[in-house]
RNA sequence: GGAGGGGUGCCGGAGUGGCCAAUCGGAGCAGACUGUAAAUCUGCCGGCGGAAGCCUGCGUAGGUUCGAAUCCUACCCCCUCCA
């Protein structure tokens, strides 16, 4: 990764940095500095949206400083304030443990694991007792916490807020004093939480934290944040097929958003885009075929964008075959394509396989079923499609050893 | 402690004795179009069945009835207001 020049690094991809003269203040100090980064180990899948952040801190480590990766195993046992309706279920220390593994394996995939420092919030919330409780709480007022406008919105219309909810910002504040943070990062709606940590460390005579807040981006459906439950969510674990075509599917309008946020593409290049999109002198797609190379070669590697791009030319432009189709092998004694269709996982149940059938959904060796036929001839190497990019080829059954 | 409201399919949300496998919207899937974009149109969207149809289903457990998501009883859970 490169070194970014620092006005760089505060402006692209950037929402709002507060007290943007202070944290250029500490920049010039030339002090490493202490960033922390706080994650819900109750959903331990990283996807585009949190690349935004994480990728500042990349950068933030390269010119030297350091990041404090936040375990939130006691705020996850609060819960998301914004999800009232889904109580969570509180995870056994195990469950944690292995959702942090799970976090940090990808989180490390964009942050420089040697600059980094993890803590789990158990270090100190395990030893916390009612008296440091009271201590902490008694700092705050309820016209404090409701200010946040989430709290605010849900009081005045008369939706339900759990106490613990209005413990979470100052949990995380906590943490903020606990590992003496200069600086605070994560998106805008973290926000009013990252304030009150401000305000905390002010109050125990520390100096406040700088909050620097990444723009949410929006899922694939590009009309809502990204984010797993809603799936609209591009994971950076996924293969790059999966991830290519899950970047050709997003709205056009979203492109430059993307290309700002997450890829290193160059503020004068990206001006030209927007011309070119404007003028409509370029098929959006090339653009965005662009955008989908430096996404996945940023989680794989260049060859492996320069192959999900022609799998996906040949699959989806062309309509052609996969290079790798699952492999199924035929009964003895034949079977019917309802059956075989299901035997073979391709769909959820019998019923969903016969709608597909009545609806001319599938495809055998490039020849659409139509009509009433349900018994097809098939033989190895026989090639089944269903829909736009569900694959079988039928083996024989002796070389099916696979399964 | 008191008063009231509510629990329906992935989500939202109708339905208050048969016309309800359950209006409608969203999501999703499939087809047309196409750039796996947007917009649009069409169909599907519990399971089993080629179909007719059958089975399971509206918080849980019982009951009334020829027949219940709809009525009764008990229980569980959620929410609001007053104190």
């Amino acid at each position: 990764m490169t070194v970014h020049s620092l006005d760089y690094i505060l402006r692209r991809g950037v929402a709002e940095i507060i007290v943007e003269e202070e944290m250029r203040e500490l920049l010039r100090s030339g002090r490493p500095l202490r960033l922390k980064e706080g994650f819900d180990p109750s959903r331990p899948d990283i996807h585009l949206g949190h690349v935004v952040g994480l990728r500042k801190l990349r950068q933030f480590q390269e010119l030297g400083h350091k990041v404090i990766l936040i375990v939130g195993d006691w705020t996850a046992r609060i819960g998301d304030p914004s999800g009232e309706s889904a109580t969570r279920p509180m995870l056994t220390a195990e469950e944690v443990n292995a959702n942090a593994q799970t976090y940090m394996q990808q989180f490390f995939k964009v942050v420089d694991k040697g600059r980094t420092e993890v803590r789990w919030q158990s270090e100190w919330f395990g030893k916390f007792d009612l008296g440091d409780v009271f201590r902490l709480t008694s700092k705050f007022t309820v016209a404090q916490l409701l200010a946040r406008d989430d709290f605010a919105s849900r009081y005045t219309s008369g939706r339900p807020i759990a106490l613990t909810e209005l413990l979470y910002p100052l949990l995380q504040a906590y943490d903020s004093v606990v590992i003496e943070a200069d600086v605070e990062f994560g998106g805008t709606d973290q926000k009013f939480n990252c304030l009150v940590g401000r305000e905390l460390q002010g109050m125990v005579g520390q100096r406040p934290q700088q909050v620097f807040l990444t723009p949410l981006l929006l899922g694939t459906d590009g009309s809502q944040k990204m984010s797993k439950s809603l799936g609209n969510y591009i994971g950076i674990d996924e293969p790059p097929q999966e991830m290519y075509g899950k970047v050709m599917s997003i709205p056009d309008g979203l492109m430059l958003d993307y290309f700002e946020m997450l890829t290193d593409v160059p503020d004068e290049e990206l001006a030209e885009f927007r011309r070119q999109l404007a003028a409509q002198s370029v098929n959006p797609m090339l653009i965005k075929k662009r955008l989908a190379r430096e996404i996945v070669a940023q989680f794989h590697t260049q060859t492996a964008a320069q192959r999900a791009e022609a799998e996906f030319e040949r699959v989806f432009q062309k309509r052609g075959l996969p290079a790798e189709i699952p492999e199924y092998s035929l009964p003895v004694g034949g079977t019917d394509i309802i059956s075989l269709l299901c035997d073979a996982g391709l769909v959820k149940s019998r019923s969903e396989a016969r709608r597909l059938w009545a609806q001319g959904a599938i495809e055998v060796d490039g020849v659409r079923l139509g009509g009433d036929q349900l018994q097809v001839s098939l033989h190895p190497g026989s090639i089944i499609q269903v829909g736009k990019r569900r694959f079988l080829r039928i083996v024989d059954a002796d070389t099916g050893s696979k399964n």
